[in-house]
DNA sequence: AATAAATGATTCC
DNA sequence: TGGAATCCCTTTAT
């Protein structure tokens, strides 16, 4: 092995074990442990006969005349730097630092293998107790407010199994999604680089990206509510861009960077966008607190902006009331959703402001009528806020979640399922992984809101990458998800389960533009692949796999 | 196969 | 207040 030849060439070297001393261990001592760690790297389990002992290596002969170094080799926690315990990957199984607070629900006292809330792999378990601050006689007010509310749920029919998937259709990781308003079969993705998709997932091989519309991620897309053909999309490059989907062909109506880029402090983002189609506006938000409008029909700015959150803070969230065009929601970094009268718009003047402990990720009204909030904050909790039931001061419910994770990944965004007329089920990425049969995966889970239940978690052995964005069809029970630089539609199961044995699932790999030729895992070339689960399943990560 | 980089909120000084 | 340091389950390319 190398580093025998590497130790060839070093003055002799004294590697000491005392995995049991108790000794600070300085910073210099443990750049030298990389040096060499190969030592351990054979038997990830502790091998409690090497701990307090001295190693020594290297050529006698030719290391004479020079002092030996020394070097302290201790078994250290990764995370908290100590002695005695080691966090990480077992197999598929991930061990947490008993030294920091949870990682699921971030209180000290105990790890996620431990948590309350831990989400365990049978469907509807319960993940924790919770506190449920509903009365019974609000229930019964509730019932008299809303009588539309039906009085059993109906049974949720959970897309889980993937019918077909794009797989590194961008070049970056996806960030935002979207169904077409008409066309069923027609998803538009959007990704970190700023390119756009535009995917026929029934025609699988049906698929176009645009690279020229922006120029960094794609926070945020609309279709136009009175053109199918035009979509607005929102970009950390500063820009709302009006595309044409049949040509491609794209404006600006806003630009917030007109004079290019003048160093980070003055460069404007543009994150959350809704469209009031009632009103005929475009609302943008942006990574100083502002909101911006723009009228459809002229394509312009109406106002001056507004500062709508803590100045200086990402708006990452906008969302118009599906019911009352007036109301407008609105989230960031300030760690507050705040809710709005349209037809008073000015700093300071929101009606309600919904305080977390965290960024918040997301703020959705309930699709149908609009009366439910739904957030997802980084303090690993979804929220529910019921205006009916509810006040505004507190959440009516809080669902610890995990979905913490705030670089290298699209912020996750619970959303709520359009077609559930009780609006109560929910969507959403997690983060945390789970030991499914000996792999590490990250599902996607359907929470029951009302009740905080695990509906359904989702997953498919081949996919090993986290799922952050996830989509509900409007109409169909279809589920998107962008997870890293692909895309897959999932289906419910019973409709494929005549094609047991035989998998009839479409994946097309697809290399991108500026990607280099070089010997490509999935085989083959660029083109089409079929026959994708034979290839797939040979190829699949093996890094956290455990022997079974 | 080992590693670095991309990248963003938060904390600390 | 602002810049530097820090941070637990990533993903990708080299």
């Amino acid at each position: 092995m190398a580093p025998i030849t590497r130790r060839m060439t070093f003055p002799k070297v004294v590697i000491e074990r005392d995995a049991d001393s108790e000794e600070s261990s300085s910073d210099e001592e443990e750049e030298e442990v990389e040096e060499e760690e190969e030592e351990e790297e054979e038997n990830g389990v502790a091998k409690s006969e090497d701990d307090a002992e001295k190693i020594e290596v290297g050529l006698n002969a030719k290391g004479k005349g020079k002092a030996p170094i020394t070097i302290s080799l201790k078994k250290v926690c990764k995370v908290c730097k100590k002695p005695g315990h080691e966090a990480g990957f077992k197999g598929a199984t991930y061990i947490d630092c008993p030294m920091k607070p949870c990682f699921l629900c971030k209180m000290p006292g105990h790890t996620t293998m431990t948590c309350p809330h831990r989400v365990t792999t049978e469907y509807g378990v319960v993940p924790a107790p919770r506190r449920n601050t509903r009365k019974p006689f609000e229930y019964v007010f509730e019932r008299q407010l809303r009588p539309s509310i039906p009085l059993i749920k109906p049974k949720y029919v959970i897309p889980d199994q993937v019918n077909c998937a794009v797989i590194r259709y961008h070049s970056r990781r996806v960030t935002s999604l979207e169904f077409h308003p008409t066309k069923n079969n027609i998803l538009l993705s959007g990704d970190k680089k700023g390119q756009v998709g535009v995917w026929d997932f029934e025609k699988v091989h049906e698929r176009v990206v645009y690279g020229n519309i922006h120029s960094c991620i794609v926070n945020n897309m609309r279709f136009n509510p009175t053109n199918d053909c035009m979509i607005y999309s929102a970009s950390s490059d500063g820009t709302i861009s009006c595309t044409d989907l049949e040509t491609g062909i794209s404006f600006s109506p806003m630009n917030l960077n007109p004079d290019g880029w003048q160093g980070p402090s003055s460069w404007k983002m543009l994150y959350g966008m809704d469209i009031n189609s009632e009103k005929g506006l475009v609302l943008v938000a942006d990574n100083f607190g502002f909101l911006h409008l723009v009228d459809t029909r002229s394509n312009h700015e109406t106002s001056n902006a507004i500062l709508i959150h803590k100045k200086g803070s990402k708006v990452v969230g906008l969302h118009c009331n599906p019911v009352q065009p007036d109301l407008l929601l609105s989230c960031g970094n300030d760690h507050f959703a705040r809710i709005w009268d349209m037809r008073r718009m000015e700093s300071g003047s929101s009606i309600y402001n919904l305080a977390h402990r965290r960024v918040v990720n997301s703020a959705y009204f309930s699709p149908i009528s609009g009366t439910k909030i739904l957030t997802t904050s980084q303090d690993n909790r979804l929220r529910i806020w019921d205006s009916i039931v509810g006040n505004m001061d507190s959440p009516s419910r809080e669902i610890v979640h995990s979905h913490d994770f705030n670089r290298h990944l699209t912020p996750f965004k619970a959303e709520w399922d359009p077609k559930d007329p009780s609006e109560s089920l929910a969507v959403v990425g997690r983060y945390i992984s789970e030991n499914y049969n000996g792999a590490a995966l990250h599902p996607i889970d359907f929470i029951d809101t009302s009740t905080g239940q695990l509906i359904a978690e989702v997953m498919d052995p081949n996919i090993t990458t986290i799922s952050p964005v996830n989509k509900l069809h409007p109409r169909d029970d279809i589920l998107a998800s962008g997870s890293s630089r692909s895309l897959f539609i999932w289906r419910p199961k019973e409709k494929s389960e005549v094609v047991e044995e035989k998998d009839e699932r479409k994946i097309v790999i697809c290399g991108r533009a500026d990607e280099k030729k070089r010997g490509r895992k999935y085989g083959g070339d660029d083109s089409d692949d079929e026959a994708f689960t034979s290839k797939l399943k040979k190829t699949k990560s093996k890094k956290r796999q455990v022997e079974i």
